[in-house]
DNA sequence: TTGAAAGCGCTAACAC
DNA sequence: GTGTTAGCGCTTTCAA
């Protein structure tokens, strides 16, 4: 507007904390601390920081910042498999309670041309404040990596027993167990599980727990079948099954898309009625699992407290504390499995 | 390893410029020189440097290359509804490409507690690159925040007459001009619209298409009911518009998940069959579209080629190269329309 | 071609 | 309490 200096307007938050000062007739150092909050400054000297950076618009660069002090308020997330319709929640949850608590995400996508730990020196080279990892797992030489710059690392959903990493999980045996033990109590018998990624630990978990429950309630054994955690493959997978063994009469799925999968083969293809002939349960409880086609009776998992203790481990100090955190899940009982038949 | 200066190993990534300058017995200068390509250095001494930075595992610091240069390798993305399933996807796309394009993704969640606006200030600190923004449009106060700063916007899947942004968009208007054509030469009569939030570019150029469309070829005016895009709205509408005029018999809705909603309620709330009774038509072809339980005929959005063109537009230096790029979708037949009675 | 040197905007001793 | 000063790791003149 004006052309002199007088009047003289920078582009937004070019202005620097030489600015303020000079405006507030103080020194640039007394400045940052005000702004930073951290060291000593007269009440008088800090009202006119104040004002003055409110009045010239200031915002501190986090790049300057992040260089000085060797960390950046930044969070990094990295996600494999962001299709996945549990992913976008947990990214929604995340992302949400990241930003109110101050700070930034930066997301990276270990899908497609790159493991995660491919991006993991991308994102080291942030100096990033903590690093949430879903979906995959970490190598050891990885996670050496985290520690020897002093990043934690949160795995969120995923377990490990051999790194230093913290791990943010559902507990999926206990799941899969209620999830078998509704099934038998709608009077299933020939029950079977069909799986995501055959080694990782989301998989593991719920199969294992499907599986000794089975067994302990003395049914004939789960019939297994895993590949990966997607719907053509629940369709695939509940076809190839009913081929084989014809009589079973309920299904536990490794998460909620490979469900549908199975439903969809089970009603479409296979002409059976659901839960009727075959029950069927999921994992995760995805927002389309109460969709009226679906209406899947699943395990839900308790993603807010997921998300805030992850948070806290991302934050916390004390190195004693606990490293793993597993939160039960809920069974959300809607119209997939038989219900018992009531002995009136 | 070693404990002396010899065969001293910094923790990864702590080693400098300095450090590699040191050791292939250059400056510091040279080195930065080979590392960002920029500059002469003689053939044997970038040799030198680059066998240096290798042996070391030198990585550059964004954050000081970003202080100095006054601009960072990221690029921010403002997303404001990623639980709609359309929205995953799309972010899938883009970060990939970014990654692949040697830079980082900075996430925004507009949503919750935040808007767009709110968190334009907050992305524009990092200096970033360029700003993707899907979901919501942008206010001009903002948008001459980053015109000021000189930091390209791109607004996904958004319209926008007056800012000096770039758009990148799917044609709405005549994806939804050919779903009313196809809905009219399977022989509906009595058509009706489902709209997500009413004031958006999306949901207006769909709607406009449609019932102009409708209006061309002489039949009765649409009926149009808008809210928000979720499938709970789809559910709510079609109940709504039923019981107000009961013979429609083709609905266009929104979006793909707004037409879940809606199928959900023909079939299971009110009875009806589709497409036999009343035909139905989605907005995205979100991969659930294609799921047996629902097998939505929609109009594709031709992601791959958007998320192409907005990576063009953030790295475009013709001021006067249109900005504006709008490609067509692709009209995905599958079971929910009723097809045209053969004319034997 | 190359190195020295001056910052980028900020934090953190360190003296006053 | 406060200002001065020395960097953080990098880019980029500017001389040599």
């Amino acid at each position: 507007m004006s052309e002199n200096d007088a009047g003289q307007i920078k582009p937004f938050s070019q202005i620097t904390q030489h600015d303020v000062a000079r405006l507030a007739n103080a020194s640039q150092a007394a400045v940052s601390r005000v702004i930073a909050n951290n060291g000593y400054v007269a009440s008088d000297v800090r009202q006119r920081i104040e004002d003055a950076a409110e009045q010239l618009g200031y915002r501190p660069n986090p790049l300057a910042r992040g260089l000085t002090k060797g960390q950046s308020n930044i969070i990094a997330v990295v996600m494999a498999d962001i299709i996945n319709p549990f992913y976008p929640i947990a990214l929604d949850a995340l992302t949400d309670a990241i930003q109110r608590s101050g700070r930034e995400v930066l997301l990276f996508n270990a899908a497609h041309h790159q493991t995660v730990d491919d991006v993991i020196p991308a994102v080291l080279k942030y100096r990033v404040a903590g690093i949430i990892i879903t979906t995959a797992l970490l190598s050891s030489k990885a996670a050496e990596m985290c520690e020897s710059m002093n990043v934690p690392v949160v795995l969120l959903s995923r377990h490990s027993q051999r790194s230093e990493s913290f791990v943010v999980r559902c507990d999926n045996q206990l799941g899969a167990t209620q999830a078998a033990q509704l099934m038998i109590s709608g009077g299933c018998k020939r029950l079977a599980y069909i799986g995501g990624r055959p080694n990782s630990s989301t998989n593991t978990d719920r199969r294992v727990g499907f599986v000794s429950a089975v067994e302990k309630a003395g049914l004939a054994p789960v019939t297994v079948i895993e590949e990966i955690f997607d719907y053509r493959w629940g369709m695939d997978a509940t076809a190839a099954l009913f081929a084989d063994v014809p009589d079973i009469d309920g299904v536990f799925c490794g998460d909620d898309v490979i469900a549908f999968g199975a439903l969809d083969c089970l009603r479409f293809k296979l002409g059976k009625r659901v839960p009727q002939d075959v029950s069927v349960v999921g994992f995760d409880d995805v927002p389309s699992a109460a969709w009226s086609a679906y209406d899947l009776t699943t395990i839900r998992q308790p993603l807010e407290l997921m998300v805030e203790k992850t948070l806290e481990f991302i934050t916390s100090t004390d190195p004693r504390a606990p490293r793993v955190h597993t939160i039960p899940g809920e069974l959300i009982r809607r119209s997939t499995v038989r219900e018992p038949l009531l002995k009136a």
